[in-house]
RNA sequence: GGCCCUAUCGUCUAACGGUUAGGACGGAGGCUUCUCAAGCCUUAAAUCGGGGUUCGAUUCCCCGUAGGGUCACCA
């Protein structure tokens, strides 16, 4: 290759939310570009009014910074090139487009829609490919710098061009046609801003998703007549729907990356996950941080077929990230998700965290765990239990359910204050260890079966060390109390 | 329909002519266990089909087949 700084850039329109697909595209850019200490640029391609949707480009902003896939230019940072809004640069396309009127590479479209849809309506009743290009006028009027312009494909030949995933590609004239330049409305086109662009600001690597290879000929006719030497291609694989039967899209359910966030997976998690459809280091290595990425991020290794969204693998991903956070970090996460009751500064805060991280994957889990019918819900509130639900199913006595969870009080009672440390995990070894022998003895289900619905009032709940942990010693002798007084009734 | 692209377990993928085709998710079974998770162990599961080239093809070539993309004053 050669030494030009590599330059890539993300070039969404402003036209709602962005899903995978196009965040997949812009991680790829991004890594490209910091793993060759480069530029990454992100360019808002605004050029069609009538699909704009207000507040995307402040969305799609929140969507990257949620990934952290920082920009060096964009639509809040200057660049040396000017804006990177394209409604902002149309002085530049139109000068563009007057330079390709003068050497004759572009003219004004004489006809209305109407009669260009009649010439495509006979097309198709003849079963032939419709070409603009076989109803170019004999003479090409003045451009007054309003109609619409055309391109004026300057040779019909076939292409042949190199992409760094898919290799030797080509295709014949059937490709190549006089596409739109200007739109009536002022606006430049795709095809031609974005090759404008590319170039002004010096884009040295084009990713994009497959769907651009079929009109890679007309871009390259574009180059040429403007006399510009293309950027690198490479042309990413499509990510395709669960089932695999189409790429994945809006109206297939593929919904805003932020959701992601709102249910509470990580935007680690994402980035790894999507970093791993399409590409892969060749090794068996699975769990990987952006630093990693970057550092492994070789575009051989970038795949030609497309891959499924699997949302177990993201999942088991968000689990993989959520081992690896700082104390401090998981606790921000978590706070965002407990119950307001609990305080961050309160010491079920702290004792919840350690049992929190071991059991979830996603965050949301925990609003489900406070719920009505949430295992840890008992933290919150004071259970209210039948007698009945105290028994142990295979030896319901009141007797023995009593005797057991007297003695288990009385065992927990002695244990001295520092064992009742904030350190949940262990001091429920400390309250397992004073128990245990207990238990073993009598039976562990006659024994642990009632200590753990005193304490939880629960089906379902951590095990009743850990949930004596939780509520703490006082709470804990509290519950005990309140079973044995119904007990005895 | 024309043109273009793609093809390894259900899914994400490893293999860059020579492996018992490996790993991960998910599945199944087990361990652990008072409940629910987590964790650990074991296991089933793939080279789309047919021709070549080669001593040898997942790998290279051709033809099928299937899937995808594209044929706009949308990007």
């Amino acid at each position: 290759m050669d030494n030009k700084p590599v330059v890539t850039r993300f070039a969404p329109s402003p036209t709602g939310f962005l899903h995978i697909g196009g965040i997949r595209t812009a991680l790829f850019s991004y890594l490209w570009a910091r793993k060759n200490g480069g530029k990454f640029i992100l360019r808002i391609e605004d050029t069609d009014k009538e699909r704009e949707v207000e507040g995307s480009i402040a969305h799609i902003q929140q969507a990257l910074s949620w990934l952290d896939l920082e920009w060096d230019y964009g639509p809040d940072k200057a660049a040396p090139f000017g804006s990177c809004i394209q409604s902002e640069r149309l002085a530049t396309y139109k000068q563009f487009a007057e330079k390709l009127v003068a050497a004759g590479h572009a003219y004004p479209d004489p006809y209305t829609t109407a009669e260009v849809e009649t010439f495509r309506k006979q097309a198709e009743a003849a079963k032939k490919p419709f070409l603009f290009r076989e109803h170019r006028p004999a003479e090409a009027k003045a451009w007054n710098g309003t109609d619409p312009l055309r391109f004026k494909v300057p040779e019909i030949k076939r292409f042949k061009w190199h992409d760094a995933v898919r290799g030797d590609l080509e295709a014949g004239e059937e490709a190549l046609d006089d596409f739109i330049l200007m739109k009536s409305d002022g606006y430049p086109t795709y095809n031609f801003a974005h090759i404008v662009d590319d170039s002004l600001m010096g884009v040295t690597h084009v990713m994009r998703a497959d769907e651009f290879i079929s009109s890679t000929p007309r871009f390259l006719s574009l180059y040429q007549a403007l006399g510009i030497e293309p950027p690198v291609f490479v042309t990413l694989p499509p990510i395709l729907r669960d089932d695999r039967t189409k790429k994945l899209g809006k109206r297939d359910g593929a919904k805003d990356v932020l959701e992601y966030r709102v249910e509470g997976y990580l935007p680690e998690a994402m980035v790894n996950f999507l970093a791993l459809i399409g590409w892969n280091p060749g090794t068996e290595e699975e769990v990987f941080t952006t630093q990693d990425l970057i550092a492994r991020f070789e575009l051989e290794k970038i795949h030609k077929a497309g891959g499924a969204y699997n949302e177990d693998k993201l999942l088991w991903f968000n689990r993989q990230h959520i081992l690896k956070l700082s104390d401090e970090s998981f606790a921000e996460h978590a706070a965002t998700f407990l119950p307001e009751s609990i305080s961050t500064k309160s010491a079920m805060f702290r004792r919840l965290l350690p049992i929190l991280r071991e059991k979830i994957s996603l965050f949301n889990e925990i609003s489900a765990m406070f719920g009505p019918a949430g295992e840890l819900n008992f933290a919150i509130k004071a259970p209210k239990v039948q007698v009945e639900f105290l028994l142990w199913k295979k030896d319901p006595s009141k007797e023995k359910a009593s005797k057991h969870i007297a003695e288990a009080r009385k065992l927990i009672a002695e244990l001295d204050a520092a064992s009742w440390s904030n350190d949940t995990i262990s001091a429920a070894a400390s309250i397992k260890a004073a128990i245990w022998p207990y238990a073993e003895a009598q039976g562990r289900g006659d024994v642990l079966w009632p200590v753990r619905t005193g304490l939880t009032g629960q089906e379902r709940s951590p095990d009743p060390f850990i949930s004596a942990a939780l509520l703490g010693r006082d709470e804990s002798l509290q519950r005990l109390d309140a079973a044995l007084a119904l007990l005895q009734a």
